[in-house]
RNA sequence: GCAGCUGUAGCUCAACUGGAUAGAGCGUCGCACUACGGAUGCGAAGGUUUGGGGUUCGACUCCCUACAGCUGCACCA
């Protein structure tokens, strides 16, 4: 019988594009193998700090513990009973306490680098994740009539890499902008409206002459009570349909949607659907209904509420999901949504990226949907609050301008890109006007998404225009440059990026460099999955941050344009696969890249 | 008052949710190279992971406790 060489198993077999999971399974076949509790054991391969290999596999220690065995004796027992193409493909060890470690040899390291080589064949790799599963993506959903600010950036920002993500590892996604189109406050902006309308302001920037309008209402409101009553007017004028209140309110969404299209242009944020609140108005009955034929929701003081009796504070702290004037809030509209969600998308998971000071909305919300959907015999669809912190100026304090107004979105990235602008100006004097322009927007925009993706979104951060564009460290620009050099490289040497009749020709890859280089760029799958999974972007910023060192390593050390055809085969290649990484992983992200800079 | 999040090097952040000697960048100090793009590379110093207990083969991670900061708690979304 012919011996499977290391090449076969790794390039053969597509499972083997996340390579911890090639060797997670080959551990488990080799735990039957060995007469142990297949189904109790979980072999835990991770990717390693490389003094120690590529992966290792900590799921020994515990196991060893539970039946009470040795776990080194174990490892042991478990490495002989690998198939011998996976210890041919590898050195394996046992180190310390019982970990398993797994180091690539370089034939098997270059076989998988040939053979993921264009992103339809890592996507191919990595569908498999996914597949088969829908998930809706709530993000951005700002509030219509008012411009958005810094504090939409994030939700924004990180929703837009969550969606690219998942539907990378294969999830049938949906985008949904869950605008807030309805609400108390147009009858105050209608009431204006109609009457103080600067029709010059409107023209100039509709969107902050809306947002005018609304102060100009609610002041008037705060101080006329007669004022007030007129606003309630206005409003019970436009949920009862009047055609010209309704004219007004819709010439407002459009208005307000198209002016967040822009915003949406420059981070590259694209959706699926647009369904605000006010889709949601006439489906809110079946939800008050349900919830209270089913014996979830009760009256208390004239509203419709929903405790949880079981939660140490939901059972006293009420979910309000009908006003006691009858009017919806957004529990109501929340609701409905899980269940159109359901019903029309057929939803598997439903996640939220929004701030985290919603924390106890979000787990209402999903408590009561739980319930409901269970009681009523429906699949509950996987419910999670993608929470994220605040940005935060220099000082500690919640970021806003000089007078303490919130910092518009448009200008902080107009700021981004000017920043840009003057770097780009100073340090790349011979690219002609309209690149620099476009690579300032590149690298301006980027840089404020990258600056936001690169942190665990948990906690607040820290927004600081020095650090942000100062290019160094882990930044979009440090990446960028990295991609514009390897692009550099190609442009010079006159090759194309992933050509496989030159790659033919490489010869074993060789030096520290190389070895190195070529073990970052097997992680990719690995980095991916991590920020799928856990659903944080950070995980592959940090990824990309580190294959851009690599990178910059290699590149001092090993000259790729040398005379032996074989070397620079090879070194070609690895330059190609670490373009292919670094612009797949940036997509991934929402970022564009640039040829120079 | 109740609850949630956060606390890691001088500063800004990581640490794959319990794994091996806690890692980066900035700043500081030192070094390399007329470079296939210097928006570079290499190195040094810098830590009782807020304090104190506990759980176990192993803790930044889990539990208890104290402290500090942020946030949310009935009709705004």
């Amino acid at each position: 019988m012919r011996r499977p060489s290391p090449q076969r198993l790794i390039g053969g077999m597509h499972a083997s594009f996340n390579l911890a999971a090639l060797f997670d399974a080959a551990l488990k076949t080799a735990a039957t193998a060995t007469g142990l509790d297949a189904a109790d054991f979980a072999p835990e391969v991770r990717t390693a700090d490389p003094k120690h290999g590529d992966f290792q596999a900590n799921g020994v220690l515990p196991y060893a513990k539970r039946t009470k065995q040795t776990p080194r004796a174990l490892a042991e027992k478990l490495v002989a009973a690998l198939p011998a193409d996976v210890r041919e493909a590898c050195a394996i060890t046992v180190a310390g306490p019982g970990f398993i470690n797994f180091t690539l040899q370089p034939a098997a390291l270059q076989s998988w680098l040939r053979t993921f080589s264009t992103r339809e064949q890592l996507s191919a790799g990595a569908a498999t994740a996914y597949s088969g599963q829908t998930w809706v993506v709530d993000y951005s959903s700002p509030n219509t009539a008012k411009q958005m600010h810094v504090g939409h950036l994030r939700s924004a920002v990180i929703g837009e890499s969550i969606s690219r993500l998942l539907a990378f590892s294969g999830a049938k996604v949906i985008r949904d902008n869950h605008i807030g189109d309805w609400g108390t406050q147009f009858g105050k902006l209608i009431w204006a409206y109609k009457r103080q309308l600067d029709t010059a302001a409107f023209a100039e920037d509709p969107l902050a002459e809306f947002e005018r309008l609304y102060k100009v209402g609610n002041n008037a409101s705060d101080a006329d009570p007669a004022v007030l009553k007129e606003a309630q007017q206005e409003l019970v004028k436009l949920q009862s349909g009047d055609p010209e209140n309704t004219a007004i309110w819709k010439e407002i969404g459009e208005v307000s949607v198209s002016s967040f299209q822009q915003i949406y242009d420059l981070l590259g944020v694209r959706f699926d659907t647009t369904l605000g609140e006010s889709f949601y108005n006439d489906k809110v009955g079946r939800v008050y209904q349900e919830l209270t034929d089913c014996g979830l929701a009760s009256e208390s003081q004239g509203a419709l509420v929903v405790f949880h009796p079981e939660h140490p504070r939901f059972k006293d702290q009420p979910f309000l999901v009908r006003k006691s004037d009858g009017a919806a809030n957004y529990a109501s509209t929340d609701l409905a949504t899980i269940l159109y969600r359901r019903e029309h998308f057929h939803a598997d998971a439903a996640i939220y990226v929004i701030d985290s000071r919603q924390g106890d909305h979000c787990q209402q919300l999903f408590l009561t949907a739980q319930k409901w959907f269970e009681k009523t015999g429906r699949k509950v669809p996987r419910l999670e609050h993608v929470a994220f912190g605040t940005v935060l100026g220099e000082d500690g304090r919640p970021l806003k301008t000089r007078n303490g107004d919130n910092i518009k979105l448009k200008d902080l990235l107009s700021e981004a890109v000017e920043r840009a602008r003057r770097l780009v100006d100073e340090k790349s004097t011979d690219l002609p006007e309209d690149e620099r322009r476009v690579i300032s927007e590149v690298v301006g925009t980027g840089s404020v998404q990258y600056a936001d993706l690169s942190q665990n979104r948990s906690s607040d951060y820290l927004f600081s225009w020095d650090k942000m564009i100062s290019l160094e460290g882990n930044t979009a620009a440090y990446l960028l440059y990295a991609v514009a050099r390897v692009r550099s490289i190609f442009r010079k040497l006159e090759a194309v990026p992933g050509d496989s009749a030159v790659e033919a020709d490489a010869s074993p890859l060789e030096t520290p460099e190389e070895l190195s280089l070529a073990r970052k760029v097997t992680k990719f799958s690995d980095a991916v999955a991590l920020a799928t999974n856990q659903l944080r972007p950070h995980f592959l910023c940090l990824y990309l941050y580190e294959l851009a060192g690599e990178f910059s390593t290699f590149y001092a050390a090993n000259k790729v344009a040398v005379d032996d055809p074989a070397v620079r085969a090879r070194r070609l290649m690895l330059c190609a696969r670490t373009l292919l990484m670094l612009e797949t992983g940036l997509d991934l992200l929402g970022l564009r890249t640039v040829n120079r800079m």
